[in-house]
DNA sequence: CGTATCTTTGAGTCATGTCAAAAACGGTGG
DNA sequence: CCACCGTTTTTGACATGACTCAAAGATACG
């Protein structure tokens, strides 16, 4: 998906990039901010999330080794909508954009797989904008659970690969943090999922699809 | 913005192209539907719809002349993702995917142009994510109505000029049709919109940005 | 140990969705 | 011009999911 970046772009720009450490809870750059570049993870989990008033976010989706952040930036805006933090301490690499942008006019295919990547981020983006506008909570939670199982994996134990608060989880169901944890405990209670401190690990994965594709029930 | 397809784009596609008249309702293609091609719109409106369970739905965007619908074929996935459905009888041009597909490869500022435009729609959603997980309902109603008078402007007489259901209306805030028509009641008390018949005309463009900007007041 | 942070629980409130029915509207055909 | 029917609008009453607030346990941490 977008792992490209390594395969296909980062022998190309050896020569601009510049590499960033990122500490946990470090932030990128922050809604509002001027877009200067855009960045390609290496290591660690970022969080592309977009605030409401002071205390309430989304997190709109996480970026790790291979990903990209910062896309947004190609956009006519020419400051970010987004903020971007690092939830796991982080090396990015930073590209300038007036660089990236002329390299985009040599190198079609590139640019095209990032047009591939848009459009599948576009899907998922309006696929969660259809959920929160009629999925009720539990059915938000459950998916969004599987989504991190899909972007990270689970360990030997079969927890998630994941180092994430409950709070950011509340903020990527889009829901609050009380109301996240009450339906943990019933995901919990039903089976479908178990919990060891702030690990979570998904015990029936054919039932936690069935509640995040359905209806209201 | 998307106009490009006018200048740039229509001329190289002129013999591959097909025209396709659209009656009011009818769809151009379903979610679940395979990808075949990509639809440039030359008259009239298409809504592009994502369905929950039988009877909901939420409102995506809407397309007018000089839009593009079937974006989303680019991504992984071969089968559309959302619906297309006019909303206004219509005419669109029709290019199959292979062929479109294959000027990708030899076009690079159409490329980038599209680059650009999915990075700008990618934003529009993620902040429309934004406000259906935090903003209520008013808010989201002012957001919509000041959305459709940009897309489509005012008539003379100052009303917005589409011409739009209010079931669509709520499907494009994400709401049941009941809250939005009693929203739109409050709106016209407060002096922010009146309307006539189905036509609604902005009264208070910055009360209502106000309100489709800020909390949850 | 004392302070701070995070988790857990309970209770209360409010916005929003649901359901049902009346009223208004718009066409159609006699 | 009017009676009829289907659709959309309008209203009211109601149910409830989800958020808020507040406080009590835990847990971490210096």
């Amino acid at each position: 998906m977008c792992r490209f970046c390594l395969n296909h772009w980062l022998p190309a720009i050896a020569a601009n990039r510049k590499n960033l450490a990122v500490k946990k809870g470090q932030a990128l750059f922050n809604e509002g901010d001027e877009v200067k570049g855009i960045y390609f993870v290496y290591s660690g989990v970022i969080k592309v999330h977009k605030r409401w008033g002071r205390e309430k976010e989304l997190i709109l989706r996480f970026a790790r080794t291979g990903d990209v952040v910062g896309q947004l930036g190609l956009g006519d805006d020419a400051v970010y909508p987004i903020s971007a933090t690092a939830i796991e301490a982080a090396v990015v690499c930073f590209i300038p954009m007036d660089f990236f942008e002329s390299t985009l006019n040599v190198n079609v295919s590139f640019t095209r797989q990032l047009l591939t990547m848009l459009a599948n981020q576009l899907q998922e983006s309006e696929k969660r904008m259809r959920n929160l506008a009629h999925m009720p909570v539990k059915g938000r939670v459950a998916q969004a659970l599987l989504n991190l199982k899909n972007q990270f994996g689970i360990t030997t134990g079969g927890y998630l690969a994941v180092d994430i608060s409950r709070q950011d989880l509340a903020a990527f169901t889009g829901a609050a943090y009380e109301s996240l944890f009450r339906v943990i405990n019933e995901l919990v209670e039903d089976k479908l999922i178990g919990i060891l401190g702030k690990y979570i690990s998904i015990q029936n994965e054919d039932a936690l699809t069935k509640l995040s594709e359905q209806a209201d029930g």
